[in-house]
RNA sequence: GCUUCCGUGGCGCAGCAGGUAGCGCACGUCAUUGGUAAUGACGAGGUCACGGGUUCGAAUCCCGUCGGAAGCUCCA
């Protein structure tokens, strides 16, 4: 089932009664800002009594009294005209929306308020409305700022569109990876391990092994030389890096800074290690670029509150790379970077579930990034080229990239709608430098490579999450964990069974079940477990050395022998 | 980390004006050998997340801790 379409209008209308509706409850309450958008509308509140959950029922009935008497107009004026009209005629008080704008405000006489809104709203009160969820938001977004209470809710027609609106949080709900991935058996968690951190149970291991060795075969066509690095290291690394004095406090930090000579800490990311492999030998400029792969754990404090499902967790498996290259070669580099990922993603067929970024610096954030306007702007300025050379559709986002460098990442969005980076590519003008890297150059001059950081197929964990969601846990077929299973009408026909497992078993990932169960029965289950192909044999089959086969989905294939069968789809990985 | 909600057998839930736990699925045993999406009978499984408090008595009320979810913030 596809998103339900919000309507913005009536959403802009919802978020004005919600803020009429809690303006009549709470007298005293100041208000914040509030948006309109896929989620429906919010708005939040400073409130100067504590509310709850419980109290949403009471605002929601005041929405629909006030839904009711409500007066609207929607006037061709701007917003400071529309504020002038009340100057004169009472007390209205303003609420800003952010959100698209259509030309026109919306005014909302209610009784003795109004609210004039600096948004598109409907000419009609919506017949339906719901408050969904209460949380907290800061204001302004600034984690410094005070926390205001922030409210939820949808706007409706009919009670028809709020039944659909349900049936969609259903459905994301039987998508969301979290709960389909530990109903599958592909992961679970464990209080006393910690948060953060899953255990891969069997299945799941078999897929993130299948995604693995794929990428890492493929890499290696492209001249990827793999590695492995330690998970520990002395914290001179990281001071070496940069990264100590950036992110020390998102590290697993080993020892004591006061106590001890030495002290270590889990690798948050791989690319020191590897400069450290570049550094190990003198490069000369014949052996640029150098790819070095690894598939790399790497360890992250987050906090608490920012886990979820395996999408972000404490430790996690990286499709990890860094490209040391000569200047020349860094659009070349990028290119086929973006060429391995376009394979991977169109591969996965989630090319219409992703979009490019580009992700730039902020050159008012000095805390965050690099000081060296010049070398920013020219590394943009690479990226830039890259992206319109290639007529790549993106985005452009400030503020977002990484402190060493600007960034393309190819976004995608969880079943809540939330966006998460799932694959990066990274150009550094600053760790090559740092680490004092060069290569020498045909006239024997030292000079210092460029250095392009990139995942591939990002974090396993987290890329199992999105293909999990897409599918709704119905992998394709070489990714499935189980590709089939093969049963018998009664268990008259076990010996058949087993010499149909023996014989398919090795080339493609194959379970037999010879339980006592009628076969519909054991057929149902199966197709729970999202297995692609069920076969089912009988004593028709056994006399014409054939099986009969099912999809997941419930359709049936018919009789057919195995070469026929191994036509049907494809159980290995892609390649190109 | 902050806000709100939640925590009863593997999963989904009921029980909560306080009187030491119930249902469905799953699981086990037996019977059934059935031609395509739930055969039947019987049985096992829970100190109601943990710790403390109130009470003659707590799954139920209060406090704390841990864990889960969504939102905010953050993500080298």
């Amino acid at each position: 089932m596809n998103a339900v379409e919000l309507n913005e209008e009536l959403s802009g209308f919802g978020a004005l009664l919600l803020a009429s509706a809690v303006k009549s409850i709470y007298p005293t309450v100041k208000l914040g800002g509030g948006s309109v958008g896929e989620f429906g509308y919010y708005f939040d509140f400073e409130f100067s009594v504590p509310v709850k959950t419980e109290d949403l029922s009471k605002i929601e009935d005041e929405m629909k009294r006030l839904g009711k008497r409500a007066e609207v107009s929607v006037m061709e004026k701007t917003k400071s005209e529309a504020v002038k009209l009340f100057d004169k005629s009472g007390e209205p008080f303003l609420v800003e929306l952010a959100g698209t704008r259509k030309g026109k405000i919306g005014i909302v006489k209610l009784g003795n308020t109004s609210v004039v809104a600096d948004f598109a709203i409907c000419e009609k009160s919506p017949s339906v409305v719901k408050l969904t969820q209460i949380t907290g938001a800061y204001w302004k977004g600034d984690a410094k700022n005070k926390m205001l209470t922030r409210i939820y809710g949808v706007a409706f027609k009919s009670k028809d569109e709020l039944a659909k609106y349900h049936e969609w949080q259903e459905d994301i709900k039987r998508r969301d990876h979290n709960k389909i991935g530990r109903e599958l058996e592909y992961f679970t968690t464990d209080p006393m391990i910690g948060q953060g951190l899953p255990l891969i149970l069997p299945k799941g291991a078999r897929i993130i092994k299948t995604l693995q060795r794929w990428v890492e075969d493929e890499e290696e066509k492209r001249g990827y030389m793999q590695v492995y690095t330690p998970d520990l290291t002395k914290s001179d690394l990281f001071k070496a890096s940069g990264h100590w004095t950036h992110y020390k406090d998102g590290m697993f930090v080993i020892g004591d800074e006061r106590l001890d000579d030495e002290v270590f800490a889990l690798k948050p990311m791989n690319c020191p290690f590897h400069i450290a492999i570049y550094k190990s030998q003198i490069r000369s400029y014949r052996d640029l670029p150098i790819r070095i792969s690894e598939t790399g754990k790497q360890y992250r404090n987050e906090n608490s509150g920012e886990m979820h499902g395996l999408t972000r967790v404490r430790q996690y498996t990286l499709s990890d790379a860094h490209i040391f290259c000569r200047p020349d070669q860094v659009q070349q580099i990028f290119d086929e970077c973006l060429q391995l990922t376009d394979f991977l993603v169109r591969s996965l067929g989630i090319q219409d579930r992703i979009w490019y970024r580009f992700s730039k610096w902020d050159p008012n954030n000095r805390e965050k990034y690099i000081d060296n306007k010049e070398a920013w702007e020219k590394s943009e300025a690479v990226i830039r080229e890259v992206l319109v050379r290639n007529k790549m559709k993106f985005v452009e986002a400030a503020d977002e990239a990484a402190f060493y460098g600007p960034k393309i990442d190819i976004q995608a969005k969880n079943v809540y709608g939330k966006e998460d980076t799932l694959f990066t590519v990274q150009l550094d003008f600053a760790l090559a430098e740092k680490f004092g890297l060069s290569y020498i150059d045909e006239n024997g001059q030292k000079i210092t490579p460029f250095l392009v950081h990139r995942a591939s197929l990002g974090a396993y964990e987290r890329t199992f999450a999105f293909l999990l969601e897409h599918f709704a846990g119905a992998l394709p077929v070489w990714l499935s964990p189980t590709q089939a299973v093969v049963m018998g009408i009664t268990n008259k026909q076990d010996d058949y069974v087993d010499e149909i497992f023996k014989n398919l078993r090795g080339k493609l990932r194959i379970e037999k079940d010879i339980r006592a169960e009628k076969v519909g029965y054991k057929i149902r289950e199966h197709s729970k477990k999202k297995i692609p192909y069920l076969i089912v044999v009988g004593e028709k089959e056994r006399e014409e050395g054939k099986i009969s086969v099912r999809t997941r989905e419930g359709s049936d294939l018919g009789t057919m022998n195995i070469e026929e069968f191994f036509g049907l789809g494809q159980f290995n990985a892609p390649t190109e």
